[in-house]
DNA sequence: TTGTAAGCGTTATCAA
DNA sequence: TTGATAACGCTTACAA
């Protein structure tokens, strides 16, 4: 018998107590912990259960997820890939998620893809190899090979504001086509009518194709209308701020006997325009309308206040996380779609006059 | 014998395979595969090296962390705990660490305080439940038992932005110092004598008893100079806007014979600053000087441009996570101080006439 | 009600 | 150079 096996002194001053300690302490086997510990008071004599407790307290002792998880297959941990953390957005959602999960005690394992949604596959190969219980996706929606294939090893899936295509998963986001109408006949009721939709490059990703599209739907429907709204569309990329100066030029071109408006589709975006807007001299409101989805800390002080369309982003993450959680539990049901709405936040930025 | 012990087809179809699968298939042990996995091409026939490596690549194996982790006592992974997600500068840490983290083969287990600093011994607790190597930590810094005695036992810990008391750790932040005088003696030149620094409570938070500090002292420096500033102080809370209010009033006051100016500890008091202007109908500049620590990615378009230090904020979470790495490969130095440069940003809010 | 023992997927020690 | 075998810390039949 090695002396290692058996006194406690030999061991690491400094090691955590494990399930043999306790049992030893305690005069008990191995067992009867354990039972202890997931079963409670069921099957247990008083006077072994406190001096169970006892040998607990005395060490310290709590268990090994590690080795719980190897054993059972499960591991209170959940994964969650982002596809950039720099996003506002992402982080909202993170933030609720976070905390939705440290409620049901469960653990979340981070990966962020930088933006290289390339590297999806990777992200999922890593966490499920943890035994992460289920994903949160929060991502691009290419590369959806990995999350398709766990998701057909039974780990639950929730996608994020991202749907990923022909994917069987729980999705949680935005009503696009509400926020989108909701700004848009916002801007009409001020008195704009010739609007622009700018977003990201659209390359399928699903919210902002169905933003997109929403525009175009609500466009075509209102032509009818006694405002008589025009509409079109541009994608900006980060680097090229010429080609978004020139579309705002036309935008107001056109705009000969309307008011003109952008509908930016989203924080980022938000923030070019305001850039492209300041590069050329125009004020916000009055020279062209800007309405935004995503709300910021900082929407209210740049220009006159930029009006948003604000996502209930804690709120996403939030029911993100209790979705995937009840599908832990073992919920069998066809994949959700959950739908919030995003609330308009008038401000100087779609005030046709200097104040309203 | 149970079927489902070595027959691959009686498994669930979709399960991982195993290092004993590996070895079924190859027609050699477990410890052979381990040893292909570990060591490689050293004591390996070619042959059996060869044998193993197509089983590994048929079956898709690739080890379990979770059972190397129970094995080793060494699981790949670390603990970040963040104050707050929501601070922008803690997500631009994480996105540095994390991607250092991830280089080096490490993956991220996150937990976010959501400003509750009480639960930093929780959250240290549960992370090092899960065998994580080594903690990054970027919180206030009370509370500070459970990260002891994690050090204690010898999981390295890395400190960012705020050290705690008497805790042996490295340490890796701005330069408090250098970035307060940097921004001082910025408003000094540009003609601004009577400066007001602006900081959350100071609380015991390294950080903002590091600037406030540095503040003081600069001042007192200069006051022999020929700009003879003037300089106080004043902690502001999220919810007592009138207080900072006023305290911007008394700053206008006092500042008869010499422009007044503002020196803000960060973005999020930034903000508050920004607002209360606003609500005083003053102009960021001319009326009252702004420089703020944090740069962000909106202060070009607020008011006239916020003035700002920018934090590397990303070579800070790297720097803290390679500092971490070093440690688990076993570097044993005492704690190191890694302090990083900041770097003005010059905008109109520290502009005195309309344009500079 | 409690204890014994097998096994989760690895790695490490020892023989062969 | 390779193969049994015993751990790692835990859960769970099965026996007692």
């Amino acid at each position: 018998m090695t002396p290692s096996k058996k006194t406690p002194a030999s061991r690491t001053p400094t090691a955590r107590a494990t399930i043999a300690d306790v049992a030893r302490v305690a005069g008990v086997s191995k067992a009867t912990v354990s039972r202890f510990m997931n079963h409670r008071e069921k099957l247990l004599t008083p006077d072994i259960a406190t001096r169970v407790e006892v040998a607990i307290a005395a060490l310290g002792y709590s268990p090994s997820p590690m080795a719980q998880a190897l054993k059972r297959g499960r591991s209170r941990l959940i994964g969650l890939v982002v596809a950039d953390v720099t996003n506002p957005f992402s982080v909202a959602v993170l933030r609720g998620a976070e905390k939705a999960c440290q409620q049901a005690g469960y653990l979340l394992m981070l990966f962020n893809l930088g933006n290289d949604s390339g590297r999806e596959s990777e992200a999922i190969a890593a966490l499920s190899a943890y035994q992460v219980e289920g994903f949160i996706l929060n991502t691009l929606g290419h590369d959806t090979g990995a999350a398709t294939h766990a998701a057909s090893r039974g780990k639950p899936v929730v996608l994020v504001d991202r749907r990923h295509p022909e994917m069987q998963a729980d999705f949680v986001s935005l009503d696009n086509a509400g926020a989108v109408r909701l700004a848009a006949s916002h801007l009409l009721q001020v008195g704009y009518r010739e609007l622009l939709f700018v977003s990201e490059p659209v390359q399928g990703v699903s919210s902002r194709e169905e933003r997109e599209a929403a525009f175009r739907s609500f466009i075509s429907t209102s032509a009818a209308t006694a405002h008589r709204p025009h509409g079109n569309s541009f994608e900006c990329t980060a680097d090229d701020e010429h080609g978004l100066d020139q579309a705002l030029k036309k935008l107001r071109q056109r705009a000969a006997k309307g008011l003109p408006a952008v509908l930016s589709s989203n924080a980022v975006v938000t923030l070019r325009v305001v850039a492209a807007m300041a590069r050329l001299g125009w004020q916000l409101g009055p020279d062209v309308g800007l309405v935004g989805i995503d709300d910021t800390e900082w929407a209210p002080y740049v220009g006159p206040g930029l009006s948003a369309i604000a996502q209930p982003t804690d709120e996403l993450g939030r029911i993100a996380a209790l979705c995937l959680i009840e599908r832990l539990k073992g919920l069998d049901l066809p994949p959700r779609q959950i739908l919030l709405s995003g609330r308009l936040v008038a401000r100087g930025s779609s005030a046709v006059g200097p104040k309203t």
